[in-house]
Formats: structure tokens, sequence, C-alpha cells
DNA sequence: GTTGCTGAGTCTGTCAATCAGACCTAGCCT
DNA sequence: AGGCTAGGTCTGATTGACAGACTCAGCAAC
């Protein structure tokens, strides 16, 4: 029984186009603190604990990529820094972050829960990633999800 | 202008772990070949490209951590092999792969646009991720999005 | 002028992971 | 016996992560 996944090309895939940027130990958890409002290299390095190096060359290439711009501050008596802002396709990441966050709270939170919660602004109850497809329906079991080719498919050539 | 969650411990917080797990190039894009049906060793070698070793390493770090159980099949002529399939902590991931897709598609695809749809069996209609509050309100802007402690929140001691 | 401070890096050496390419294994077949 | 093939393992080179130390550059105070 062999899947018709095989006869179509992996090569313009935006899954692994998008794992390598994203695809590494702590970029997200740079963007979980840019996310909860800190900005600021050595808060972020004092927070998560990686390693000045790694951190440096994470932001930088988050810069790169666009998804986060360096902003210019001052605080009175300091010389000008930069801290770190999410940009349009920085922000557009909520849902993959929010998508981790439920997973790890099922199957990875201690008895006591979460740390993190994720309120909607205005009626403050808790936010949360659903799967939806455009006739408006829910999707809740992950065997309702049907994979396919799309518009960008192209046929194996190797 | 201080923000409150450097008053938060990151100890124990569930996306950090998630990423130990999923936050590493290759993982989620073996997942995508597991979702597709894609199971078999040699299947998923020539289609993603990854070298034999960062496979076994990766299908075995996945079979410990219980999102993928190893399933074993026999073609007529052959002996006794494996084939990887998802737990239902695997299937749990959707989510997160149709909002990396999601993110992706925007910001990384080619012209002609995303290689990989996922439908809605019985409509066919196009599957989405969406973020939404117990309330029922579909949350459109991140700046909608508002983190805080969660239950399992617990000040810093550092 | 000097000295001290501190946020944001850079540097060095060690260790670990990735990678390319080659080799091995184990049931099946002839 | 040899051949096949899926699923590994091995070796050596390369690259990245990491710990710890060091550097730099504006500000302040003296």
């Amino acid at each position: 029984m062999r899947p018709a996944a095989l006869d179509w090309s992996v090569e313009n895939c935006t899954i692994a186009r998008a794992m390598a940027v994203l695809g590494e130990r702590w970029t997200l958890v740079v963007l979980r603190e840019v996310f909860n409002g800190v900005r600021r290299f050595d808060d972020m390095r004092v927070r998560t604990g990686i390693p000045r190096q790694v951190l440096t060359s994470r932001l930088a290439a988050l810069v790169a990529q666009g998804v986060l711009r360096r902003v210019p501050y001052q605080e009175p008596g300091s010389r000008v820094r930069h801290e770190y802002r999410l940009t349009d396709k920085g922000l557009d990441l909520w849902p993959v972050l929010v998508a981790v966050l439920g997973w790890g709270d099922r199957y990875l939170a201690d008895p006591e829960g979460s740390p993190l919660s994720v309120g909607h602004r205005g009626c403050d109850a808790e936010v949360r990633v659903t799967l939806r497809c455009a006739e408006g329906h829910e999707v809740n079991r992950p065997r309702d999800v049907l994979p396919r080719p799309g518009p960008g498919a192209r046929r194996r050539t190797d």
C-alpha cells in the first residue's frame, strides 16, 4: 500500500522552509520572551539561560529573517541601546506559539499546570488554537484532517 | 517600563519543554512525512534528504518521547520490518504542523503557492488554524492575545 | 582627566551534533 | 552459495553549542 505522497516533491515545502527558520531549540523560546514583552538582551539571557553567543546569533538570524526588528531605546543616564520587537511576520507566529503551548500543556506540564496562559483582550477568556475548515466546521479529530497536494505541488522527478 | 513577565520563572515552561522535543530542524519534517502517510525509513530518507544517522536518531527520539510508535510490517518475500505511526500524543501535533504550514505558506511559499494543502474529511474544505477564546470569540489580531501567568506560574527566585 | 558601571557583544577552547560516504546486517529469494 | 534491500552503524571532517573569560562604549561620578 503505497502512500500517494510519495509521488509528490517536497522541494518547495513550506513546512521545511519554516523549520529552517524556526527548527532549533532556542528560537521559539526567544520569541516567547518577546511576545511576553521581554525585549532586551540581558533580560532575555537571564530568563532563558541561553549562552550569550547563541542568543546573539539567534537574534541576528531573526532580524535577518524579518521576524524581529531592532528598535533603539535609551534609559536616562545610559547610552542608546537596542531592543527587539516583532514585525508583522513575527506577530503572525502567535498561532504557532499557542499551538506549541497547547501541546506542551497537555503532555509536558507539571501537575499544577501551565505557567503561561493566554487571554483574549476584552473578555479575558483563555485563548486556544483550533482547526477550522473554510466551510466553518470545527475540526476536532486528527483523523478528519486530510493532507493533499496544494496549488504549488510538483511531481517527483527522482 | 519593566515587563511584568520578568517577575515570573520560566523553569517549568511548557513551550521550552515542547521545543526540547521539537526544536530541531528535522523533527517536524519527519512528522510531516508520517502525517502524509509516509511511514517507512527509506521512503522518508529519500523524500526528506535527511542523512541516515540523523533520521535514525530522530525516529528513536520520537519513539522514546511517545510521539511515534514502531509497528511491524512484512512485505511478501521479505522479513519483518517496522514502520512508524503516530500515537495520540503525536496526532495532537496536527495543530502545530498546520500552524507552521500556515505561516510558511504566507511568508515563504513560491509564487504558485503551497505544495501541501489540508482538507476536512467530508466537506473537503481547506483546514486552517485559528485562535479562539473560551467565550467563543475568534481572535484575529495578535494584539488581542495577551500572555499572563498560568496556574503553574511561579515567582522568580534569582 | 580617570575610574566604575553595565548591557551587549566577541573570543577561546572543549564538546557534541551533523554530515558525506562507506560499510554492515539480516531475512528473504534464486 | 550469492544477490537484494531496508535499516541501520561506523569513520572522519565540519559546524555549532557551550562555559567562561574578555572587550567595548557611552554614561556617571569623582
